[in-house]
DNA sequence: GCCGTTTTCGGCCCGACTGTTTTCAGTCG
């Protein structure tokens, strides 16, 4: 049992005691400990066993022991009970946005719906416009976001997808006769989204293999099983591929399943040009060569080897003729994160944890950067607690050798303009200004609120730019040129946000945003320790972008970066 | 249900926005 299954089983409690009308502070505190949990970094299981699980906030007696309950019997049982009193279809319903626990009871009692089918059936009908509360509105929001629920369910983020090809490849690795196992598809090229996990194994003695992956505890179904290759469905919802071939063919088979179709299609007609045919075994026909590797795979058709995250046929296969790809930038170049939160607003950890990971991580600098006031909910810090955390950094900072500490803060861009005044921003090291509030401002009022971010000589970054939440929620309405120019122009980096459900800037619009000349950096915006770990994900955005380090201000060495602050 | 310049039970919960109303409830960050 992983920590994040343990911390679904408590959201999902907390949604079940919500919609039977339990206190909200009960209800909050299922939330509070589920999110705390999701974000530890070792396992509940040797917490458990060192008797250490109330030591994680917000974990008090009660829910330890429902913890220790989940871990020795695989479940827990007031959630069971509660599933049985709720429609699991009517929790479904309740996640669409702007639908809660009142709507939801009021749609139920009402109209008796308890799924999604009922309920798109119901608005169809528009028998939801006349239930109190209720109007025309709500009931086109309610249809788009089915819609758009429906669209995103045979995705999961890549994250996800990720950790589910470790545990796997993990599992499959123990076996002798696995010569090399390795992830393809759209997870190799980082796309943000994932269908569908693509392995690739090299053995021998395929049945083997095939059968290990069929007995699986997480492997619920077998969809497709052929002599060399098999489709399962697993217990996260999403299906795994998985092809066997013998040693040799290892890496052509990897590269044919890495794709994309379209980049695949194109050396395909490249390999024809030179009378060769490209398929499983390699190039066929008159001096056709046998790549091992894929380089040779590129090397043969006159390319230079292209990396899995640019194999989407954007230009890329016209660079690599040329010899003109671009040194991609490496999680190793990145020197520092400009986006964090620690417990002063609503990160889980204290300045002195995230500092120490930092140093661990082998960062030269590091930017602390909470919330400002009028994030009430995220405990956004008034101008004394700012100034007092910044005395408390600036005091860390010089005890600290060979570590740049720098002040900061991720100042709301308020319809008003920002959260503070210049006089404060001025002496603040690191400016980050996002939008947290008006959303749904027209086009025209968001863009010039982000562009008069932009303008402000004190701001040095934009945060999370789109504000989008992968499969969650849509982008704000803005004009990314617009504001890319004036970026340009003032000299304000951009941000990638590398958390996995934001992922914001996207790769076209780093790319786009490189092309007007546009700084970048990529931050995490962690809340947590678990999630500093997370900058692999904006590095991969960049890379999908064509980026090279000197693009991202973050791979920077600590005096140019300074000197690149100052100037805000 | 958790927490505590704590030892037993009261406090935790803010404010903007939206769509529905006609003064506000529900949702969300």
């Amino acid at each position: 049992m992983h920590n994040i299954e343990i911390a679904w089983i408590f959201d999902e409690l907390a949604d079940l005691l919500e919609f039977l009308g339990e206190s909200f502070f009960k209800v909050r505190a299922y939330r509070r400990a589920a999110h705390n949990i999701s974000g530890l970094d070792t396992s509940l299981r040797q917490m458990h066993e060192r008797g250490q699980l109330d030591r994680i906030p917000g974990v008090g007696k009660n829910i330890a022991g429902k913890i220790a309950e989940i871990l020795d019997t695989g479940k827990l049982r007031q959630h069971q009970e509660l599933l049985q009193k709720v429609p699991p279809g009517l929790l479904e319903v309740m996640r669409l946005p702007g639908i809660g626990p009142k709507k939801g009871s009021i749609i139920c009692e009402h109209l008796g719906v308890t799924s999604l089918d009922e309920l798109e059936e119901a608005a169809r009908a528009r028998k939801l416009r006349k239930l109190p509360g209720m109007g025309v509105k709500t009931e086109q929001d309610i249809l788009r976001h089915i819609r758009m629920h429906r669209h995103h369910l045979e995705r999961v983020l890549l994250s996800t997808a990720r950790d589910l090809a470790r545990e796997i490849i993990e599992y499959l690795s123990v076996l002798p006769e696995v010569e090399r196992l390795e992830v393809a598809g759209s997870t190799r090229r980082w796309q943000e989204t994932v269908g569908d996990l693509d392995l690739v194994c090299a053995s021998t003695t395929p049945d083997l293999v095939i059968n290990a992956l069929i007995d699986y505890p997480r492997v619920t179904d077998t969809l497709i099983l052929e002599e060399n290759r098999v489709r399962v469905m697993t217990w996260w919802g999403i299906p795994v591929d998985l092809e066997i071939v013998t040693p040799d063919k290892f890496e052509l088979a990897l590269h044919r399943a890495t794709g994309s179709k379209e980049h695949y299609r194109r050396l395909k007609e490249l390999a024809l040009k030179k009378n060769w045919k490209l398929g499983v075994n390699g190039f066929t026909g008159p001096g056709a060569p046998f790549p091992l590797t894929e380089e040779h795979i590129y090397s043969s058709l006159g390319l230079s080897y292209i990396p899995p995250e640019l194999r989407e046929d954007r230009g890329e296969i016209e660079k690599a003729l040329n010899n003109e790809l671009p040194q991609l930038i490496e999680l190793s170049d990145i020197k520092g994160d400009l986006h964090v939160h620690t417990n002063w607003s609503d990160g889980t950890n204290s300045l002195e944890q995230i500092i120490e990971r930092a140093k661990e991580k082998g960062y030269s600098y590091l930017a602390i950067t909470d919330h400002s006031q009028s994030l009430k909910i995220a405990k956004g810090l008034s101008l004394e607690r700012l100034q007092e955390q910044h005395r408390v950094i600036r005091k860390l900072d010089q005890e600290l050798a060979d570590f740049h500490l720098f002040t900061g803060i991720e100042v709301d861009i308020l319809s008003k303009g920002l959260d503070y005044p210049d006089e404060i921003l001025q002496d603040i090291d690191v400016v980050v200004a996002s939008v947290h509030t008006g959303f749904r401002q027209d086009s025209n009022t968001l863009t010039n609120r982000i562009i008069a971010a932009v303008e402000n000589e004190h701001v040095d970054i934009i945060g999370h730019l789109t504000g989008r939440l992968i499969c969650q929620r849509e982008p704000y309405d803005i004009d990314i040129e617009k504001i890319l120019e004036a970026a340009a122009k003032y000299n304000t980096a951009l941000e990638i946000n590398a958390s996995p459900d934001r992922l914001d800037l996207n790769d076209e619009h780093a790319r786009l945003a490189a092309q007007y000349g546009v700084k970048l950096t990529i931050n995490t915006d962690a809340h947590d320790l678990r999630r500093m770990d997370e900058m692999v994900y904006g590095v991969s955005v960049a890379r999908r972008a064509g980026l090279k380090a000197e693009d991202v201000i973050n791979t920077w060495k600590p005096k140019q970066l300074i000197h690149f602050l100052r100037k805000h």
